[in-house]
DNA sequence: CAACGATGCACGCTATGCGTACTTTTCGAA
DNA sequence: TTCGAAAAGTACGCATAGCGTGCATCGTTG
């Protein structure tokens, strides 16, 4: 048997099925069957097996000999987006922001230790890296990421800088737990996070909390622009009230009344 | 046993699997366990072993007896984006077109008989439905479908007519069989195609092929705006120009040389 | 406090999914 | 064209993964 093993109330096949799904990657755009076996692990005909249920229910699709996703994999997240009212909430809003601002306008959420992209308006390619709905960045490197870690709960924030190994992305990426501790702080204390190319240089975004009924933190809203085009200091004045405004505009569309956000905030 | 039954070379586990990630919708945003197992015609324990899998590999979240979808569903589309350059190749073409057009522009592909988006810069918030990446429309209604299908062959446009029910969406939709293949015709014969109110009312947009190295048509490039926006004799003379240059652009880079068009298009 | 409705859990059975071994096909080199 | 190697496809028997029934447990409501 496989060495991942079996367990109680776990469905193998199910993981199985997932991981010859998500081999499928940059560096095997078009594998083999063969390839997909050795990648995942598994025996060939295990990997045929999967591949044909995969191919019946429309993700994958088969040009001779090589294997490929078909766009339906993209359709698979609609069904988070269906069920999160905020996305749709937040859209006009991203839209009014990015057109106010000039600049990529963004919403994520923290899903463990990273930061997943949920709804975005870019505005102009900045990042080497393509961001899209989706996308994963590292938390501790980015505004956003800050912001959700900073309401986050101190015995989150805690746990996160137990696991999380802070590799300097950049040569100005805060790779001390305690210093990022102190950044966090500040952000709680100030209501919004700035960050200066600690995930890619020349990159600056600023981020704010955007919260639900509870007057918990759910997403953070973000706006980013390229280090040249407007000096950090003009960032603050400028953006940061106007996302303050955005941001409380979702909340407020979530049901979140400006008094709650104090007593929730597990801190003070 | 369960009534799908059982084939050779298909594992019900990971087809029951998806069944219930996909069972989370805009009808079922956060459902226990019991609607799960309604909802999918599976045994509770089933279901719940399922659920169980999905949340180690941490799509799925419980807040008490309620389950719901968590953000990593989002990110399971970056395998299809990272395996297909012509996605972030095109990046840059698409808001260089939204920014010149000041309208949203969309690339999409054909999967089975719908247009699956599969990157897009909105601009102004125009159709009732939330369109995203991901998002499935009907083929027929829309200009990126009639261009997806005008290229797919003519064998390939007649089993669409056998399969597909053109329902009316809007009192303009084209619903003849008959009619949607000369309008098919019309798109191939002028190289580009225009849907005005079929799949929303106020809706209007344009699109064209984009091809990939082989010739073949791979995806279609859009620009779509709401009807009291231009007159559609304006969109046609000044949009569809500026279309045709981005997708060649686009083509280019996929290798497609302006020569080998004309041969692989099946038709002449 | 009872009764209902829901989830969680235990358990024994069997069909499902497994891998080994073999055949067929494909493709490239001689 | 023939040969040979490498990969995909197939068959098959075994084991176990996954199944559903049935019961215990929890919590909510009347």
């Amino acid at each position: 048997m496989s060495a991942s093993g079996s367990e109680r109330d776990f469905v193998q096949s199910l993981e199985r099925g997932f991981a010859v799904l998500l081999a499928f990657d940059a560096d095997m755009v078009e594998p083999t069957l063969a390839e997909l076996a050795t990648k995942t692990g598994l025996s060939r005909p295990a990997v045929r097996r999967l591949l044909l249920t995969l191919q019946r229910m429309g993700y994958v699709a088969n040009h001779g000999p090589r294997w490929s996703l078909t766009p339906r994999v993209l359709s698979i997240g609609q069904h988070y987006t269906a069920t999160k009212a905020m996305l749709e909430l937040s859209q006009p809003y991203l839209l009014a922001l990015a057109e106010e601002t000039g600049e990529s306008a963004s919403l994520a959420e923290l899903d463990g230790s990273e930061v997943v992209y949920v709804a975005r308006v870019p505005v102009r390619r900045i990042m080497s890296i393509n961001v899209a709905v989706g996308t994963r960045v590292p938390a501790y490197a980015t505004s956003m990421g800050r912001v959700l870690l900073a309401w986050a709960g101190p015995e989150r924030i805690t746990r996160y800088l137990e696991e999380t190994v802070l590799r300097p992305l950049t040569p100005l990426t805060v790779t001390s737990p305690e210093e990022l501790r102190l950044r966090l702080a500040t952000v709680r204390e100030q209501g919004w996070a700035l960050v200066d190319g600690e995930l890619e240089g020349g990159l600056i975004s600023v981020a704010v909390p955007v919260r639900d009924q509870s007057g918990a933190v759910v997403a953070a809203l973000a706006s980013s622009t390229s280090a040249g085009r407007l000096p950090s200091q003009e960032l603050e004045t400028s953006t940061v009230q106007l996302l303050l405004r955005t941001a409380a505009g979702i909340s407020a569309e979530l049901g979140h009344g400006p008094r709650s956000e104090v007593a929730r905030d597990g801190f003070f």
